[in-house]
DNA sequence: AGCTATTCATAATT
DNA sequence: TAATTATGAATAGCT
């Protein structure tokens, strides 16, 4: 696309391929963005280098939308039901997440409060998306973590199994009366969420009643004229 | 790119969208193709249009360079051995769950912007309040199952861990009688990736307690009066 | 679906 | 590696 065209088969110079690979994965990944906003369309995008070195991009939950594909090609991928932790991962969303959250507060604020006359219907409706794309994210993150718990919780059960059975086995004649076997198979369910937040219009209110814990319930109620 | 430059925000005017969707996913997946060639990369790209309809292009197998995200992405990937998870007897559980949630995202999608004409502005209201409702159960129910098995999941530990107290106090006296050899086999099994038996339960509280590094670390509460 | 006027992405070069 | 720039591509608005 400059000075001259280039014929679409594989750059044979290593320097020049890194190049334009750095180049054309950032025009992509800027694309893949820009389809994502305009259309209203869940992309994902994954792009491992010759090196092996990964970037990802995904509008919404790099997990929903690979548990979508999996649905639509009916390959019945169980294999990536996996709890899923794409966290820690170079260009993550969640990097940005306090920061969005905080201007995301902000905005809430200023909605609430007085300075709404300023804002226009189309600044309205942008903050909105900017709310709901946070929320999403929270979520999505909140999901993860129980997700991770679960499967954590699963990996120390099926460990102590282990030990049992090991156990056990050394100690043939020693079943004491009292001791507790358990059924160590109830089910473990590792489901994916079911993408609950496509689009959260106006308000959304996690239920996640509980207590207990993690921080991570939120309460956010958005409304607009 | 033509006649005029064009916000990179949602494309109000659904016959627009989808035209612009058309175009401009044509282009995108060119360009993944293109990069992939050139650059010798593995390049996955999904697509799921706000209608729901799928396209996706890899550049070797997709399911490949998801394995190959999903290794990235986690640290704890190594577990292959997974307890037996028996996924479909549960997934019926969600059945509804997620049945829910595509009527909600329906809904959602049509008060967005397509089809809204014939509807009066209380219908919307009533419309809004219905969805709200909705997907706060959903959430809910979601929230509360992961809660619950979060729960189950402990106590089978904690059960798990009382029996292998009680095994391990009879060991010893077994193991005089003999295999003394057998019992050291048994220290190693148990510490085998450095884990004890003990951190099943401190597993559930650390997804909450530091704002660290990954950013995963969420604890806001939004709320409005 | 086609057709341009424009803007954008980027290949070659510094 | 990071700019610069000339040029080919992509595409927004129309029809």
């Amino acid at each position: 696309m400059a000075r001259e065209r280039r014929a679409i088969r594989r750059i044979e110079n290593a320097a020049a391929r890194q190049v334009t690979f750095s180049k054309r994965r950032r025009g992509l990944f800027k694309k893949a963005e820009e389809l994502a906003v305009l259309c209203d369309a869940d992309v994902a995008l994954i792009v491992i280098s010759a090196t092996g070195k990964l970037s990802q991009f995904a509008s919404s939950s790099m997990n929903d939308i690979i548990d979508k594909y999996s649905t639509h090609s009916k390959n019945l991928g169980k294999s990536h039901q996996q709890p899923s932790i794409d966290l820690n991962v170079e260009q993550s969303k969640y990097s940005g997440l306090n920061e969005q959250l905080t201007e995301a507060s902000r905005g809430l604020r200023q909605m609430r409060g007085e300075e709404l006359e300023g804002l226009s219907v189309e600044e309205l409706h942008q903050m909105e998306r900017k709310l709901e794309a946070g929320l999403h994210r929270v979520l999505s993150t909140k999901d993860q973590l129980f997700m991770q718990q679960i499967s954590e919780l699963q990996q120390k059960g099926a460990q102590l199994e282990d030990e049992n059975r090991l156990l056990k086995k050394q100690v043939p004649h020693v079943i004491t009366a009292g001791a507790a076997v358990v059924a160590a198979d109830t089910e473990n369910v590792l489901t994916e969420d079911g993408q609950s937040s496509e689009s959260v219009m106006t308000a959304l209110h996690s239920g996640s009643s509980h207590d207990n814990d993690d921080g991570s319930d939120i309460s956010l109620k958005l409304s607009l004229p």
